[in-house]
DNA sequence: CATGAATGAGTCTTCATTCAT
DNA sequence: CATGAATGAAGACTCATTCAT
């Protein structure tokens, strides 16, 4: 173990309290979640959970930037592993959808925050914005999918990602463990559908 | 106001605690509604709750049957209203899908209700029962709108039904109150892409 | 002991609490005397005291209360017993002075709650009003003094009460256990000089 | 800004937090005042204090010397401006008089100071030892007021000067912002009252 | 059946103090 | 000497639940 100065210290202590918070919020919700609960299974005290946060919601926010870019990068390692191969993209599209449920927690997480954000003002502020950032990103991961096929989405690329997302935590919370593969079957089932009633594109961008 | 025998009295005081516990936990989330607050609200001492319910999970199994009831009401007078006129289906459905949203609340008590039964064992038990036959009663709805359509759901319709209530669930949680239409708008333009690209049904039944 | 119904019982249950509450304010302090302590020390758990007062500071109004017509009941006595006798009456004087000090918790007590309303504006609030009145009183028991002895007040009588009183405070601060006799001693040197060196009263009010 | 040396840099340091820790005392009280508080109006970190002071309560040592001696200085400026003239000297006293009250700030601190004493016998021997020192020379001015008014005191010099400082302290506490000039009125009423009916010094010292 | 005072465990948060840097 | 992350104990307050009335 490498000898730490006191800045990779406070980062690595930091970093430990949001695993922990992370992984205590989705196994029991966030007001479940209590702050002493956390900060033991980081290996600190409470009040190292207060001199790295100004309150509990505060981690929450954290989690939800670490979240988003995990999310993007997923779908983004699904889309570009594909080239230009239309069946390469289908195959990464359903490995990935698969692996969305391989880790329910990923998507009751998400679901933690959103409730969250619904309930909490002073939450909702800072949630917002990402949230608006990172619909937009995947707006434009759906763009690049149909165009792959030389299809037209058929609703806007915005509304449809946030589709995917919705029916994603829905399906999160619906499956037990045992059934994790169902959601992505019924996801890939949707994305079929849409791609395969899609006009082609005829426009030329 | 008619005088109420015993009988009388202590269902009214049963239902009002329900139907004020359901306002506070869609507020406030499970977690978070005391039994004070749910007692308060419905005008009635904590000890009257007590004498009526076991415990405070307890009356989140009546939230449960009551609520998926009106949802399958909802769905069934969606479709019910449209004979067998192909169009007006569709024209139901949207209805029923704008109405989704307009009553957000609806959704994120089944969200609530759903988070409980993944983290609650004692809960869960009653809960998934009552789920199971939800799901297959829905699955049958789907089955009765593709044969409106003379097409072949192309999964299993229970799949298919588990996947629009996840995405009304989730899209319940992303929309804000002023967006309420968007959420019907993808769940339409995802329902007409399945339909849309599902083969015809040749089978005979 | 006799049995007691559910109002009676409550309102000793609040009784212990309150004295409770004097005695630890007194020894520590209103910040240093926790509700734990207050509860334990009146027999009862933490929830028995937010049971009977929405929070700590609550509990000041109370002793305000009590504290404040002690004070008239003790300084009422010493000069009701004089009759007309000017005699008696500054024996009755003197003797109320020796024992202002020989409870000095007495005057800590009302310096502590003067310090609470000093920075607390939420307590102040209703501190100040109770205060107004209880210093119209004592003006009235120095203008009756006064008259006793044929003289005029010197200053406003409510002006003069409010000087012993602080006086009477200011003594109980610095005066250790040991010597509870001095305050009384200046304090009666004080009244003297002020008495006798007041002008006789020759309007006929 | 001279360049300063270590020992006067950690002298500055010293006083910085000396003048914060009593701004945030007199504010909220010795309990109130959390050591980071103090070391944030200081403009420096919790260690700094803890470099400076063995521990929280230390720095009250520092408050009462200061404290004390400027109380002396007040007085003593009052009195000496005064030369041999009973004149002067009562208006050296009636502005003195004024004074203690446009900064009730300084009772009030005063009063924290007495209070801590009574209650942490750690802090009361210190204190008491400086507190004796302080009252014997405020019994000489005392002495020096009568002598100028050919007066022989009513009393023990000592009490009587320490009857002033409690009426000082307990005016500080009654007196809101508004009414700074009853303290003064109220205590000049009372000096005058124990000169006047004080006999005439027929004795040769 | 309904009441609500009381319990006891638990919540978030603050704070004096220590110590490696 | 000064820093500030971390500790451990404590504090005010909340809450599901019980039970005598």
């Amino acid at each position: 173990m490498p000898r730490l100065n006191r800045e990779e210290s406070q980062a690595r202590t930091k970093n430990l309290l949001i695993e922990a918070a992370r992984d205590e919020i989705v196994r029991k919700g966030f007001a479940q979640a209590s702050v002493r609960d956390i900060a033991d299974a980081a290996g600190f005290s409470q009040g190292a959970f207060y001199s790295n946060f100004p309150d509990k919601e505060a981690i929450l926010l954290e989690l939800v930037q670490r979240h988003q870019s995990e999310e993007r990068a997923k779908i983004e390692a699904a889309l570009s592993s594909a080239g230009g191969d239309v069946a390469k993209a289908m195959a990464g599209i359903e490995k990935w959808a698969a692996t969305i449920n391989s880790d329910p927690a990923f998507a009751v997480l998400a679901i933690e925050l959103q409730l969250q954000a619904l309930r909490s003002p002073s939450f909702a502020e800072g949630y917002n914005e990402l949230n608006r950032k990172h619909r937009r990103a995947l707006g434009t991961f759906v763009t690049k999918l149909f165009e792959l096929f030389g299809k037209k989405p058929p609703a806007d690329p915005v509304d449809i990602a946030t589709g995917f997302i919705a029916l994603g935590r829905g399906m999160a919370l619906v499956s037990k463990d045992g059934e994790t593969s169902r959601s992505g079957r019924i996801m890939v089932t949707f994305l079929k559908a849409l791609i395969g009633s899609a006009p082609a594109d005829g426009g030329k961008k």
